[in-house]
DNA sequence: TTAATTTACGTGTATCGTAAGGATA
DNA sequence: TATCCTTACGATACACGTAAATTAA
C-alpha cells in the first residue's frame, strides 16, 4: 500500500467521486487515478467504491472504514513533514486561521500585528466562514485551528483552547425611545424591528432561545453575517441591534448608542479548535499565546470580553 | 515520504539502532536500510538518529516526534489491511491474546474452546507474559489485546474493557492449624512461611500493600508466576499459599484446603486492553464477547469471580 | 454527442541487491 | 579482527503520461 494510493482516496471523496477532478488537484492524469484505486482495490480485495457502470457514486461499507483510517495517515504524515520544517526553517512558513468577521476585525487586528512582527517570514492566511465551516475547515486541517463560538463542542476530535468570553449590547441610534432607557428587558427588544446576526452565526441561537424561553416573539427584520453590516441599518434607522459588544467602537460609532445586554443573554464562550491528532509548530503555539495575552489585557480594559473562566 | 521508509524508522527503534538486525526484519538488505533512512533525513531536512561515526546510537528530538507520528501511520495502515481482510477472508486470520499464566490456565479454556469451533480457520496465539509485557505487547500491536489485572490504567492510549473481578484464597494443606480456623486475620498469614506470586504479578502488589498498611510483615519464603506451581510447593509444605480464588479447583485440589480470603485483600479488575485506534476484525470483537459471556456464567456458579461493577 | 473512465503501452525513475570501501568496538 | 554502516552501480519493477477504446449522461 502507498501513501499516494490513499491520497488518491481521499481526493475522490473531496471532489464528490469525480476521477478527473481528484486528478487535477493531484496534478495527475486521470488515467494514473484509475490505475492507482485498482491497485488499492486489487490490495484490499474489495471495491472501495459503489459503480455505476464506469462511475463512483459512493464509498462501500469498506471504502467508509478505509476512507477514515486513510484520513488517519494523512494527518501523521503531514505532521511528520511540519516537524521536519518546523527543524529546518523554524520561523517560516504559513499559518492559516479559520475565522469569523467578528474575530477579524475586532479581536485579531493588533495579535495579528504584533505576530507579524516576530515572525515576519510566516505567511499569515485568514479564512472566513461560517461557523460550521470553521469547523469543517479545521477538520480537514484546511486551517491550522479554527476559532468558534459556536463549535460542536461535543466532537472529541477536537482540542478546545478557551479563548475569550464575550457579552452583547444594543445599538441605536442616539434618538431612539430606548436610548436612554435603564434596565432595558427582553420585552422591550420585542417591540423594535430587530437587526442582529443571521441564524447558525455567532451564538445567535442562544439568542433565539433565550426569547422563546421568555415566550417572546421578536420581529427580526434583517439579519446579518457581520457587525458593521447591522451598524450601517441601525444607521439608517431600519431598527435596533444587537450585536457583541466588542464590536461597538467607542471613537468610530459615537453616533451610535450602544446598551449593554449582558444580563438578558448568555455569555458566549469563543474558543480556539484544531484536531487531537494535529501537530502545532512553534509559531503556531506562540501565536495562540499571544491572542490568550491580548485578550487577557485588552479584553480587562474595555470590559466587553474577558478570559473564560472554564 | 514512503510507508517503507517509516517501516524502517520503527524497525531501527525497535531492534535498538541496529541497521543489520532492523533489515533482517524487515527482509531487506541492510544497504536499502541506509539508503531509505538517507532518504527520509533528507526530505524532512534533518537527523532523525544521533549518530557516533557511523553507528546509530539513539533518536534525536526530531526523530521522536516523526517516529510517534510513524507509529499512528502503521497502526492505520494495519487497520487498513484489517479491514480488507474482513471483507476477503471473513472468518479466517490470527487471533493473538496477551494474557498471564492465571487467565490462560483458568478463564480462557472454554471460551477458546467455543471459539475454535465457531471460526475453525482462525489461528489463537496465546502470548503469555508478566503484566507490564503485556501492555507492551498490546502498545506495539504485537498482540491484539492483553488481558491486564494490574495494567498502567492511567494509559489513555488503550480501550480498556473491565472482564472479571476476582479475589484471593489462602490454600493449606489439610492438617495445618489454620486448616479449621474461622475468620483468618493477616496477623495469622504473618505466623507461618507464605508463598504467593512474584512482585509486580497478577496483583501482587495489593497483597504487600495491605500487609504495609496494617504494619506487618508477611514472611514470604518464595513467589512464582503462576498459582500451580504456588500449589505444588504448598503440597510440599513449604509454606502456606495465597492465590487467586479461581485458581483452585475443587476437584484436582480436593487435597489442599481453601480458604476465602476476600475480606482481607482488595478485590482485583482484570480488563482487556487494545490500543484506542485499533480496529477490531469481528472475530475479534465475538471473542471479547464470549469471554464476558463466559466470566458472567461460570464466575457466579462458582462464586469466586464476576463481572466487575464498573 | 459529450464527459468520464478503463485499458494498453512506452518511458523514466527509484528501489533493491551485489559488492566494495570505511569506521567503530 | 569482526561488526556495522555507507556508497557505487546495475537490474528490475513500477508509476506516470499518451493515446485509443469503452461506457454513462
Amino acid at each position: 500500500m502507498e501513501i499516494r494510493q490513499l491520497r488518491t482516496l481521499i481526493a475522490l471523496v473531496e471532489s464528490q467521486f469525480n476521477m478527473s477532478r481528484a486528478a487535477e488537484k493531484l496534478n495527475l492524469v486521470q488515467s494514473a487515478l484509475s490505475q492507482q484505486l485498482n491497485r488499492l482495490e486489487n490490495e484490499l480485495g474489495a471495491k472501495l467504491f459503489i459503480r455505476k457502470g464506469k462511475r463512483l457514486k459512493n464509498l462501500t461499507s469498506v471504502g467508509e472504514e478505509v476512507f477514515k483510517q486513510a484520513l488517519i495517515v494523512l494527518s501523521a504524515i503531514n505532521n511528520i513533514h511540519s516537524v521536519g520544517k518546523e527543524y529546518t526553517e523554524r520561523d517560516f512558513g504559513v499559518l492559516s486561521i479559520g475565522t469569523t468577521h467578528m474575530q477579524a476585525r475586532y479581536i485579531l487586528p493588533p495579535v495579528i500585528k504584533y505576530f507579524s512582527q516576530l515572525y515576519p517570514d510566516v505567511e499569515l492566511q485568514i479564512h472566513q466562514g461560517t461557523p460550521q465551516q470553521l469547523v469543517q475547515l479545521a477538520m480537514n486541517y484546511e486551517v491550522d485551528f479554527s476559532m468558534c463560538t459556536e463549535a460542536l463542542v461535543d466532537n472529541s476530535q477536537f482540542t478546545l483552547i478557551p479563548c475569550y468570553q464575550w457579552n452583547r449590547s444594543l445599538i441605536v441610534p442616539p434618538e431612539h425611545p430606548l436610548a436612554n432607557k435603564k434596565d432595558i428587558s427582553l420585552k422591550d427588544l420585542c417591540d423594535y424591528p430587530l437587526i442582529t446576526y443571521v441564524a447558525g452565526f455567532t451564538g445567535s441561537r442562544h439568542v433565539l432561545q433565550t426569547f422563546k424561553a421568555a415566550k417572546l416573539q421578536p420581529h427580526i427584520v434583517l439579519s446579518a453575517a457581520d457587525s458593521d453590516i447591522i451598524k450601517s441599518y441601525v444607521r439608517e434607522q431600519m431598527g435596533i441591534g444587537i450585536i457583541a459588544s466588542l464590536a461597538y467602537d467607542k471613537t468610530n460609532d459615537s453616533d451610535l448608542k450602544c446598551l449593554d445586554l449582558a444580563k438578558l443573554f448568555p455569555w458566549e464562550i469563543t474558543r480556539i479548535a484544531y484536531p487531537k491528532d494535529k501537530y502545532l509548530r512553534k509559531y503556531q503555539q506562540v501565536f495562540i499565546q499571544l491572542l490568550l495575552k491580548q485578550v487577557s489585557k485588552h479584553g480587562s480594559e474595555s470590559g466587553y470580553f474577558c478570559l473564560p473562566e472554564e
